[in-house]
DNA sequence: ATTTTGCGTGTTACCGCTAACAATGCTGGG
DNA sequence: CCCAGCATTGTTAGCGGTAACACGCAAAAT
């Protein structure tokens, strides 16, 4: 009667699993957490108990026995909110499956000082790792305060990778390179360019590739209009707005990021031109702006909520190996992005034909 | 030597603490749950030594000898990514607090077959209880499933309550009434509304707010022009052309929440109106959107996150509470919104004189 | 005065899982 | 044939808390 006092309703045990398996409790934990040393038949036989009863191992008995990491930390500074948002989705997504729980807090103050408090008051708490999603991965004073405590940190999309460190990003340079030819197998030869925040090497990268795919195609990036712009929809209002009142007016516009384009659009709008046919806006990131303003961007998707998950997954592996004592070494992780082709880009005025033509072609 | 074996770097134990306060650990856990039945005074001494000593609970062990609940559900669709931001932000936060694990899962379709389905795959994992935040906090088949399954809800935002079930809300009726309420003492007396999405019970609310002040001051609410919106930004759009192209055009805008706010200044824009100088606009819900747009946003600012917290703790205490079997009853709780005055709305057109008076009165 | 309450506290026995170690069985070398 | 050496599996002892119960003692009841 004990035996139950306490338990759950319903929920499977290792116990439970052991007992169908005709092994030991400790034998599926082995099977369970992909030890070797154990013989093939008996796996196959655990796995099919686990199977059958629907075990899920819990949790807090896990972390509890093993004394693993079971605080991860998430230090923001708001980025968009869409992006925090997926970026969360894939985070939360990731510490359920590990087990972990995330303590997020966010750091919006640029001073340096207050940074450094800030990292200190939240790494004085549990937390055994922090993840860095952008613009805080860049941040030195966040990074030196962590490295002073001697906890593990993961950036997401930074550029300049530090030793000793881990790192998850995608190739911004090629995904800028592509969208770049995109625009111009459409046909453009005047395209102007709008920059990230400088401190971002992203917005570097971005800017890069943007370059590669002029200059293959025999055009000069450095006579090619580009205006400075911070990731804000309010810098990319001014931007826009200093592009197109050039003498020459491009005929496509590349923002380094949704808001900025969408920011354009509207700029575009205000000035009576028609998005796309008088003028083609392109974005980057994929965020839920991209979708919600009209014509509905043509982006570049950045697995954000997937990039998220590795940051933690390559976190919680560095941590749980590293409790045997060896330095960890400099990893990173690129994962892959996507040309997301909507309605906000087409051919450039003057070319209908010729884009009707192409159309046909390719469908 | 076994002693510190597999202890974790530095970690209090609620063991350190009962010699330190010279009391056993089970009093300790006492003084940390609240339970009554402790002495002040040795109340305050555990208090002084946890103080002391920096304890922290673990909450990996206290879930496991509690068998309390440890996965909460939420359960979204995409509602704008800013809200879910915030949303997650202050259920993350809850979560840490009660030491539960959030799993999330979205639930885009609007089939409600689907959604059964959804819902039944979500709660056969291993969720003790789920929050819905809007829009499916409306969502009769979901709620029907969880119903069926025995699971608690815990709904955000839902304007019509059930029988036997948690709730969390604004009073977003009163809300709509002060923000009219301004509009109507800066002088405007043709104020537009733009309607929310009708299955949610909120867009009613907020309507019948505006309803409200406008018969308070001796108007007549069913023929100011009012135009059917959904939420999303796109339907803002028309919504905010369809208003500003009637006969006699109006000189403020209420939109039922920021998306369509943040559309139809783009749309004032297109026609060449100055926000606010020629039409003031309003939203609802303070989200990143109302200012990042420009002119930014007066709106009436939602305790997003507040109202995650509310919602998980009001959870966790029905569960809690409901293991000793008694059925729960009907428990809503309304948290207060705040009137946000950004500079999207001002005096009417051709009451410049009245407004400078105004402005040197009220400062 | 003796019993009854019941408050405040300590003891014991787990929660479900895993580290460390022990035991078992098998292979092959001396 | 015995035993070292290895692969495989079981046993024991917790991880850090809390539920349930036991216990001592003062105030209230008999």
């Amino acid at each position: 009667m004990t035996k139950a006092g306490r338990r759950k309703r319903g929920a499977k045990t290792i116990e439970d699993v052991a007992h169908a398996a005709g092994v030991s409790a400790m034998t599926v934990s082995r099977v369970v957490n992909q030890v070797k040393n154990v013989r093939e038949s008996t796996r196959a036989a655990v796995l099919e108990a686990i199977e059958l009863l629907n075990y899920q191992p819990n949790t807090a008995a896990r972390s509890l026995a093993a004394g693993q990491a079971t605080h991860i930390g998430l230090l923001y500074a708001n980025p968009s909110a869409s992006y925090l948002a997926q970026f969360l989705i894939g985070a939360l997504h990731a510490a359920r499956s590990a087990g972990v729980h995330l303590v997020i807090e966010s750091c919006e103050s640029e001073d340096a000082d207050e940074q450094a408090e800030v990292t200190r008051r939240f790494a004085t708490s549990d937390v055994e790792g922090v993840i860095l999603p952008p613009p805080l991965s860049e941040s030195q004073p966040i990074m030196a305060e962590l490295d002073a405590m001697g906890i593990p940190i993961v950036t997401v999309a930074m550029g300049a990778p530090r030793d000793n460190s881990l790192n998850v990003r995608i190739d911004d340079r090629a995904a800028a390179y592509e969208m770049t030819r995109y625009l111009l197998d459409l046909g453009h030869r005047d395209i102007g360019f709008i920059k990230g925040h400088p401190n971002h090497v992203a917005s570097t990268d971005r800017y890069a590739g943007f370059c590669d795919a002029l200059t293959e195609s025999g055009l000069d990036c450095d006579s090619a209009p580009a205006e400075q712009g911070y990731f804000s929809y309010r810098s990319g209002l001014t931007a826009g707005e200093r592009l197109l009142a050039r003498a020459r007016r491009p005929t496509a516009i590349f923002a380094s990021n949704d808001d900025m384009a969408a920011a354009t659009v509207s700029v575009a709008h205000r000035l009576g031109l028609i998005v796309p046919d008088d003028l083609s806006i392109v974005g980057f990131d994929d965020t839920a702006l991209a979708t919600s303003v009209w014509p509905e961007l043509t982006t570049v998707k950045q697995p954000i909520a997937a990039m998220a998950e590795a940051a933690l997954e390559l976190l919680i592996a560095d941590l749980r190996g590293n409790r045997g004592g060896a330095g960890r070494t400099f990893t990173e992780r690129v994962l892959s992005h996507a040309m997301i082709i909507r309605e906000s880009a087409a051919r450039p005025p003057g070319s209908r034909k010729l884009a009707a033509k192409n159309q046909a072609r390719s469908s």
